[in-house]
DNA sequence: GCGATTAGATACACGACTGTAGCTTACGCT
DNA sequence: AGCGTAAGCTACAGTCGTGTATCTAATCGC
C-alpha cells in the first residue's frame, strides 16, 4: 500500500489526503475550537507553509478534509425482514459514527463557533449526500410494500433510531451494543408503526 | 434589584456570581476549546488575578459555574392526565436546555478535552441530582398507577422524548414547538408503552 | 536530462494568553 | 475610626499560534 519508495517529499493527492488524515485526527484529540494551522502541519509532518497556500485557516482544512471523506454507506433493504434491516441500517449508522469523519461531525455539531461556516458544507456533503436518515430508506422501502400503514412513518418516527443511538453516544461516550440497537428497534421503532415487538424471552 | 450604589468594587457572592454568569456567556460564544481565564475576567470586568485567586484554569471556573447554576425544575406529575404531563416534562426539559447552563452542558458534551474533568462533575450536577430523565419521572409515575405494564419501561423508552428533543436541536438548532413536543408524545412516546395515540385531526 | 513546479525548512514580527509579583485602595467588621 | 481582607491595577517574561517572506532542493512532465 505504500508507495513511497526512496522518495522524501509527498506531492498533490498523496500530501493532501495525509494533512486530510491528520486534521481529523487532531479534531478528535484538540476540539474544533482548538484546532490549529500549527497542530495539523506538526501532525501531518509538513510545514505550514504547505497549509496555507491552499487553504486560508484550520477551518478549511476541516472541512475540505469532510467533503473528501468516504461517503456513507447507504443501507440496502433485502429480503422480507424489517426488523433485521433496521437493525442492520443502525449497526450502519454506529459504523460511520465511529469512523473518522462521523466523530469530527459529532465535535462539530455543538460547537458554537463553526456553526455558519461548517455546518453547511457539512449538510450538503453528511445529509444532502444521502436520502434522509439510515432507517427512514428501510422504513419507506417497507410502508411502500404494505407491511405497514404509510401514513405512520412520520418524520419524527423517522428520527426515532437516530436520535437514541446519538443520546446514548453522548450519555455513555461508548457506542451501543448489538442487544442494545436490537432493544431500540422492538421498543421505540417497532411500536411506533404499529407493530408488536416479539415476547420477550425470557 | 442593582444593589450596588455608589460601590466601586463587588465582593463575595456578587462577584462570584458575576464571574458564573461571564463564563457561561464565554462558552457560548468562544465554545469550551477557547475559554481563557482572559476572556472570562475581562467578560466579568475583573482582573485576572481575582480568578486565579480561586481557580486554576477556565474549566474549573466554567465547572464550578454550573455547579452553582439553578437546578433543574423537576416534572410533577398531576392529574390523571399521563399525555399532558409528558408534554408538559418535555417543556420543561427544551426550558432548561435553553437556559445558560443547559447552553454551556450541551457545548461541552462533544468536547474532546474536557471529558475526564468536566464529565464528571456534570453527571453529579445535572443528572444525579435529578432522579433521572424528565419523561421517566411522569413514566413512573403513571405506571405505578397501572397507566400501562410498568415492564415496558425500559431504559430505552425512558429516553425517546429526550433522544429526539435532542437531535432536533442538533439538526436543527432550533428549539422544538408545542406541536413538534406533542407530535414526540403521540408518534413516539405513547406508542411504545402500548398506547395508542388519538386519531390523528384532520 | 532540463525546466517548471512546489514541498519543505528556516526566520521573522506580531498578538493573545499565561502565571506570578507587587502595589494601592475599597470594602466590611468590630 | 481603625484594621484586616481582598479587589483591582500594572508589569513582566515566557509560550504558542499567526501570516508572510525567502531560500533549497525534490519531483514531475516533456
Amino acid at each position: 500500500m505504500n508507495e513511497r519508495d526512496g522518495r522524501t517529499r509527498r506531492r498533490g493527492e498523496e500530501l493532501i489526503s495525509a494533512i486530510h488524515t491528520a486534521v481529523l485526527q487532531e479534531v478528535l484529540e484538540v476540539g474544533v475550537g482548538r484546532l490549529t494551522m500549527d497542530g495539523i502541519a506538526k501532525r501531518a509532518a509538513t510545514a505550514r507553509t504547505t497549509l496555507y497556500r491552499r487553504w486560508s485557516d484550520p477551518i478549511e482544512v476541516l472541512v475540505d478534509a469532510l467533503y473528501h471523506a468516504h461517503p456513507v454507506e447507504e443501507p440496502a433493504p433485502g429480503a422480507d425482514d424489517l426488523r433485521g434491516d433496521l437493525i442492520r441500517a443502525l449497526q450502519l449508522m454506529v459504523k460511520w459514527t465511529l469512523s473518522p469523519a462521523g466523530l469530527a461531525v459529532a465535535a462539530i455539531l455543538t460547537d458554537p463557533k463553526g456553526s455558519a461556516k461548517v455546518s453547511d458544507a457539512l449538510f450538503e456533503k453528511v445529509f444532502a449526500s444521502r436520502g434522509g436518515t439510515f432507517t427512514s430508506t428501510v422504513l419507506r422501502h417497507y410502508a411502500e410494500r404494505g407491511h405497514f400503514p404509510a401514513e405512520l412513518l412520520t418524520p419524527v418516527v423517522a428520527d426515532i433510531g437516530e436520535a437514541l443511538i446519538t443520546k446514548r453516544l453522548l450519555d455513555t461516550g461508548k457506542p451501543p451494543t448489538d442487544v442494545d440497537l436490537a432493544a431500540i428497534v422492538d421498543q421505540a421503532i417497532l411500536p411506533a408503526i404499529g407493530l408488536m415487538p416479539p415476547p420477550a424471552s425470557h
